[in-house]
RNA sequence: GCCCCCAUCGUCUAGUGGUUUAGGAUACCAGGUUCUCAUCCUGGCGACAGGGGUUCGAAUCCCCUUGGGGGUGCCA
């Protein structure tokens, strides 16, 4: 059997969306799984909603996610370009061939016509199919519809006959002639739709496995229609459940982060992503959730893609990122950081590896980069810069006629005393503790507010160590300053 | 409207006719650890959509109903 072919090709009107990178994602593992070729093409022939910045972003991202391709854009192969907008050429020279065989033939109708004709037919409760007309414009007809300034498309002229796919996810889908009817292949601005470019694309580049969305399902007819036309070899399909949001919609924008990039940017692990994504519509089977890349090219076969739609519970994801991170390796999460810290504007300086390594020592547990950021950022300001949460200064501070506010005048004099390193501040504030019979929390609680403004920051020897003892004692001193006015 | 697809805890899923009082994870609830948050530990709640068949036996096979999703574009 040949060398299997896989291919994703995303069209660029936007960021890499969590769909589309799990579409990705199994083409690329089904052709690692196969020893088989992964290309990645760009189907960009919509010029209205065509985003070039988002070639960019979705290649970016899917580096990111370590999702490698073997043919394509930006890495080359025998079947370039890989960008459609670059192979206009081709999609012509194929539709020729379809109107001078016979198989398409112009058309004039304008949108609004169209839309008549769709009108009339909902109304009269049936589908509506374009209706081919008896004889096919003449080169004349066009010249003079194109004088006339009238939309000139061509159709494809689609055999009469039942289609059937054989889906190796859904099994054997039939559609039946009499839905099937005569649809656009190349557009009034000359440009190809998508089915035609698409079937043209993967008959040349040799694509001999398709999966992808279960949207396009429903319409697989038309390229099997169309490839047998322009005769080419027939692919494998593996049409994939659809990926919901919560409510059970499709996903979208507006019900919450959706777009790869967002993660990122959010402080996930793109290891944490892929493992979680892999099982939306996929298991292994057994109860061993957590897979590396490489482990998921070992386990991943097409029998057992699921039917069933899934829905995206990003609460799952979070502990999936939590995980992960707890047990990537040092070095993993200073990478995974540092892009983090690039990809946003944070206080914390990128540049030092032993402090961010400090940082991610002493926040064990933390969930995403995102977490750090909120609970250490406040460390890296001015001292004169953040602000006093006043539920947190009313709380720990002002309560019991100011308690809080007394003991940190009384550890101002100790600390400006204290030789500054962990094991004295230890001694110091425990010693405190012993001496009031009170916890730790009646004294670490009022010197976390009034150096941090708030009542979450990392264990309080490591607060005071990365503030240092002048930053420490500048800001007790303004706290306690806003205290008394 | 018409066409197609799907159906196990809230969610992701295991389960392919008997080994199942339907398993795991997550979420949630209750405890515990802890200087805060997070982590972590222990326990608990929680599902085979409904109805017919087939079979000695059905979550597993068939049919219907219901529910959900997709398609029906000069978007992909």
């Amino acid at each position: 059997m040949d060398k299997i072919k896989t291919r994703f090709a995303p069209s660029p009107t936007g960021w890499l969306h969590i769909g589309g990178a799990r579409t990705a994602l199994f083409n690329f593992l089904l052709a690692r799984k196969m020893r088989g070729i992964f290309l990645l093409r760009i189907e960009d022939t919509d010029r209205t909603r065509h985003d070039e910045s988002a070639v960019g972003k979705i290649i970016d991202d899917l580096r990111w996610l370590g999702i490698q391709w073997d043919e394509g854009i930006e890495v080359g192969g025998p079947n370039g370009p890989y960008r459609q907008s670059e192979r206009l050429e081709i999609y012509r020279e194929y539709v020729n061939r379809l109107i001078q065989d016979g198989l398409a033939y112009y058309a004039f109708d304008t949108p609004e016509e169209l839309e008549q004709m769709r009108a009339r037919a909902r109304a009269e409760k049936r589908d509506f199919r374009y209706p081919r007309p008896s004889e096919f414009p003449t080169p004349e007809d066009v010249k003079k519809a194109r004088a006339e300034g009238k939309p000139v498309v061509v159709r494809f002229k689609t055999p009469q006959r039942d289609v059937t796919i054989h889906d190796e996810v859904f099994g054997e889908v039939t559609v039946s002639s009499n839905v099937q009817d005569d649809f656009i292949i190349l557009k009034d601005d000359g440009w190809p739709t998508y089915h035609l470019a698409n079937v043209v694309d993967d008959g040349l580049m040799g694509v001999n496995f398709i999966m992808r969305g279960q949207e396009f399902l429903s319409q697989t007819w038309r390229h099997v229609q169309l490839r047998e036309a322009l005769g080419f070899p027939e692919p494998r399909y593996a049409h994939l459940p659809l990926i919901m949001d919560m409510s059970g919609k499709k996903l979208s924008k507006r019900t919450g982060a959706v777009e790869v990039h967002a993660f990122r940017t959010a402080g996930y692990l793109p290891e944490a992503l892929i493992n979680f994504i892999a099982l939306l519509g996929w298991t292994p089977g057994g109860d061993k959730e957590k897979f590396t890349l490489d482990e998921l090219i070992e386990y991943f076969s097409i029998e057992r893609i699921n039917k069933a739609n899934a829905k995206f519970d990003s609460d799952k994801l979070l502990a999936f990122n939590t995980a992960a991170i707890a047990e990537a390796p040092e070095d993993r999460l200073l990478e995974a950081f540092k892009d983090f810290l690039s990809l946003n504007d944070t206080p914390i300086p990128a540049d030092d590896d032993e402090l961010l390594k400090y940082l991610l020592r002493i926040n064990k547990g933390f969930r995403t980069f995102t977490d750090i950021v909120n609970k250490c950022a406040v460390l890296f300001m001015k001292d004169d810069e953040f602000e006093y949460d006043q539920k947190a200064v009313k709380k720990v501070l002002a309560a019991n006629d100011g308690a809080g506010f007394s003991i940190l005048a009384e550890l101002r004099e100790k600390l400006a005393q204290c030789e500054w390193n962990q094991q004295e501040l230890q001694r110091l504030i425990e010693g405190m503790c012993e001496e009031k019979s009170v916890g730790m929390g009646k004294i670490a609680q009022p010197i976390r507010v009034a150096v941090t403004g708030k009542t979450v920051s990392p264990a309080i020897y490591d607060t005071l160590m990365i503030l240092g003892k002048e930053k420490t004692l500048a800001r007790i001193e303004r706290c306690l300053k806003m205290h008394s006015r």
